[in-house]
DNA sequence: CTATATTTTTAGACAAAACTAAAAATGTTT
DNA sequence: AAACATTTTTAGTTTTGTCTAAAAATATAG
């Protein structure tokens, strides 16, 4: 398996969670900085492996052997993001690009020895679940601060946008993965939130509370 | 740089070492299981990018530029070897491998922060230097085991073959880095050895101990 | 239901990195 | 120095992954 195509395998998979239809051409052209015409020739390759199923015209899905390689992608991603954060002491802003890199390296023994020095985390830096080396999710039970109602006392546990923008303003806020957070009010115009984050008030605004993962505590 | 480009300097670099001519088509060729017209076309673009001189018929050899990255890239290759046994328990003979991968990820960060996280290493396990951050290499005072003199008591500090079965023939008659090694008698006909490794009498052919890097206690 | 817009696929081109086969240069013998 | 052997380069293909431009299929609107 090729560096790209484990790319293109990648996107498939992303884009397919809570999406139970066939992904689009150009959504993963989209994904992957690439040209619709360029994703037609690797899904066909991907098929041709039986990685994908794929019928002309009516976007791609993911087989069951697609699958279990891009779960162990993913497996390899989040590692070696908990790696970073955890030995070499880089924030969570600063993983996602070396990470990309890392996942491609092929040795199972290398990944199944890493997840045991890091003493099998399950989650990631940015609060994503971390596939065991069978490829078995564990779900963790979490929703969006947006979706989350009045004086409800909750427990930040992931992002789902991990851009640098995005973690760096988490950072200044001092927000981080197990902060306490309790919803004070919502404004009805548009949707902003006051919050207080570790009993320090702070208003947010809609995007940023869509963009929070928290539990119940 | 392309990964194919890093290997290719990678390979020059080693064959320099210790030889002041120009290398050879056909050496870089053998070296990386290639072709040589598929030498000279690499050789081509990389004169072009100035990483290496060349002149058609006169073989070829590094730039200053060139051989700071070749460096470089030994400097990964053996750090993330140090990694691979000190902190995820692989044997010496099991990292070679997996370090040809990890060697090409592109990352100062990572690598100056892996270099801290290790206790900045001055060797591998294959007792070869580790240059620093600055591409600097400590050299360090080392021989043949084959060229020390008789009653002589050394220490063993690298291999010169790091072949899986090599370096699993030493595990079996327990020489490692470290090993104390007296030089008992030489054999005439063949030149094998009668030595004492750690007090334990041990006879070892001439091949043995021409791949064996010891030092004067 | 037909016209228009959008999406997707095809056809053809290109760059990177490899190869084979043949030509050219260099090295070695007699 | 000529003949032969070896090394190196050139010329022409191949595979992988990308692209642009044009054609075909599908979706949307009037
Ligand atoms: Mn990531
Ligand atoms: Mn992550
Ligand atoms: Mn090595
Ligand atoms: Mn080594």
């Amino acid at each position: 398996m090729t560096y790209s195509e484990e790319n293109y395998l990648k996107v498939i998979y992303h884009l397919s969670t809570g999406n139970s239809k066939g992904i689009t051409t150009n959504a993963i052209a989209n994904e992957m900085e690439s040209k619709p015409s360029s994703v037609t020739d690797m899904v066909k390759k991907l098929a041709e492996k039986e990685l994908v199923a794929y019928k002309k015209y009516q976007g791609v899905s993911l087989t069951e052997k697609g699958r279990q390689h891009a779960v162990m992608i993913v497996r390899k991603h989040r590692l070696w993001e908990v790696f970073l954060v955890e030995k070499l002491d880089f924030s969570w802003d600063e993983v996602h690009d070396v990470a990309e890199q890392l996942e491609h390296i092929k040795s199972e023994k290398l990944i199944d020895k890493l997840d045991e020095f890091l003493d099998f985390p399950t989650e990631d830096p940015h609060g994503d679940p971390i596939p065991d080396r069978n490829g078995k999710i564990a779900k963790m039970e979490k929703q969006l601060l947006s979706e989350t109602s009045l004086n409800t006392k909750v427990i930040c546990v992931g992002v789902k946008d991990s851009s640098s923008s995005f973690l760096q303003y988490l950072d200044k806020q001092q927000i981080a993965l197990g902060s306490a957070i309790e919803i004070i009010s919502r404004e009805h115009f548009d949707q902003s939130l006051s919050l207080k984050v570790n009993d320090k008030p702070l208003s947010v605004s809609n995007k940023i509370a869509a963009n929070l993962f928290v539990k119940p505590l």
